[in-house]
DNA sequence: GGGGTTATGCTCATTCTCAGAAATACTCAG
DNA sequence: CTGAGTATTTCTGAGAATGAGCATAACCCC
């Protein structure tokens, strides 16, 4: 496109000032159009089920269909910057929230035509975890906006290549769990050892050794430390209080939590 | 510069057919000129030292100073297609080779004025491991380029952030051996253990257990299998003729080859 | 042939893992 | 209030993996 663009301008013999001072520095090669993007896998639990936050685009292209969370990265903004921002935007999480979010870069998309405007877009994805929101997320763009079960996406077509990036998402964070501490994430600032299973159990859809998990969790140095307080009563169905623990400053978990299904 | 240019169509009056079906689709924001580029941190093993291939830049901007191959992404490629063309350009390796090099994306680094030219330019970082390469390599574009010692490095600056980008290639390169079989991707189709041994030693800056490797290497499924052959002589200060192995067809290793100084 | 070197295998004590189960503390139905 | 069911936490014992040392045999160089 932009060599068209230059071509036409030097048919028109229109060549201003401030052009001819951008060309002078510009590389010898001329390129088309090209827009940089990020886009956001935000996963959560609720149910007991995985949570992506999806958004229905208002605008075309894919008008009225679901689509990742995401925009134009600004002229003065950083990758991360601009994915904090959609976040924030996007999850209207207060502050305090925020803080606790887990976003890491996730990997970029660029295959041409996965942007059906004349334009080349490439998209830096990122993954976020964010720990139980309230409540469905009002949209900031006149969209709608709405955490949906990951299962229902599977029978969803997700506009552009999203989801190709989702499931990208949800295979990294499969992994992410293993030996990072991002489960933390998931959960309130306190939390009690099963729910810390439970984030295990939904991401990785699998049951685990409830004995095992616990010496092993508190096991790895720097996981987890007691809060020395305990639940107000027990389970939903019975069962002692159980004890609160908080994140205990460790990002790298030594030795890793390893899936079951893995090892085998 | 796009707000630029498109005010000036408007005053000019010229607005061509194409343009107008351009700007209709276009989104209403309007952007400065972006580049996407992709940089490769192609990593290699050269007399028991980790090297990465390096070119000194014959055209400013750092024009003199040494940093990554890498260059813009064409208009009809796809990002991964763009890091094989440029690994293939820059290192001259036969197809045959290539087919064994490891190539993943590393991360994508796009902080404003990461790149002094008036065009904000992303680069989509792409790590590569190269078996032992015959001999240094020469520059396609008549710059020069060489396998530097990864400790020559760290007494340069490089151009752009490639000191970053190098560094997380090296951070990623010492972790994904751990869980990965890509330390095949640094010796030939045939090897010994002690010749994998030694990548792991470079790659991690530490020495390891013969014995232990050993045992462990063949114990874990799928990582190498046996030729029947060995070498045809031994050691160079001595030892018998080892045994020679092909990669085994596993990508993931379970169990990891955990890192000694990690796991303390 | 002899001294140094290396590939490969073996041993053994230690640690980690898996699966089951015990002990305890709580909820809920009746 | 009581008993059945459930959940948290701890324990146990078998089996596997790990780390360090040593043994053997093959090989190079002198």
């Amino acid at each position: 496109m932009l060599i068209l663009r230059n071509t036409q301008f030097e048919k028109d013999g229109v060549m201003k000032e401030a052009e001819a001072e951008w060309l002078k520095t510009y590389e010898p090669r001329a390129y088309p159009p090209v827009g940089v993007t990020v886009d956001l896998v935000i996963l959560t639990i609720r149910d007991k089920e995985l949570h992506v936050l999806l958004i229905e685009r208002g605008e075309p292209p894919f008008k009225g269909e679901w689509a990742l969370p995401g925009g134009f990265v600004q002229p003065d903004e950083d990758l991360a910057e601009a994915a904090a921002r959609e976040l924030k935007e996007e999850t209207g999480l207060k502050q305090t929230d925020l803080d606790r979010v887990y976003l890491d870069q996730l990997k970029t998309f660029g295959k041409p035509g996965r942007d059906p405007r004349p334009l080349r877009v490439f998209t830096v994805a990122y993954l976020a975890f964010a720990p139980q929101v309230p409540e469905p997320v009002a949209g900031t763009d006149a969209k709608n906006a709405a955490w949906m079960s990951l299962a229902a996406t599977r029978n969803m077509k997700l506009a552009f290549d999203h989801a190709e990036i989702l499931a990208e998402g949800v295979e990294r964070a499969r992994n992410k769990l293993e030996y990072s501490s991002l489960a933390t994430s998931f959960v309130g600032p306190e939390f009690t050892i099963s729910e810390l299973r439970n984030v295990y159990e939904v991401v990785w859809g699998e049951q685990l050794h409830p004995g095992n998990f616990h010496r092993k969790v508190v096991s790895v140095d720097g996981y987890v430390e007691e809060t020395g307080r305990t639940t107000e009563r027990g389970g939903e169905r019975g069962g002692p209080r159980a004890r609160l623990y908080r994140w205990g400053g460790a990002t790298q978990l030594h030795p890793a939590l390893l899936r079951p299904s893995e090892t085998t």
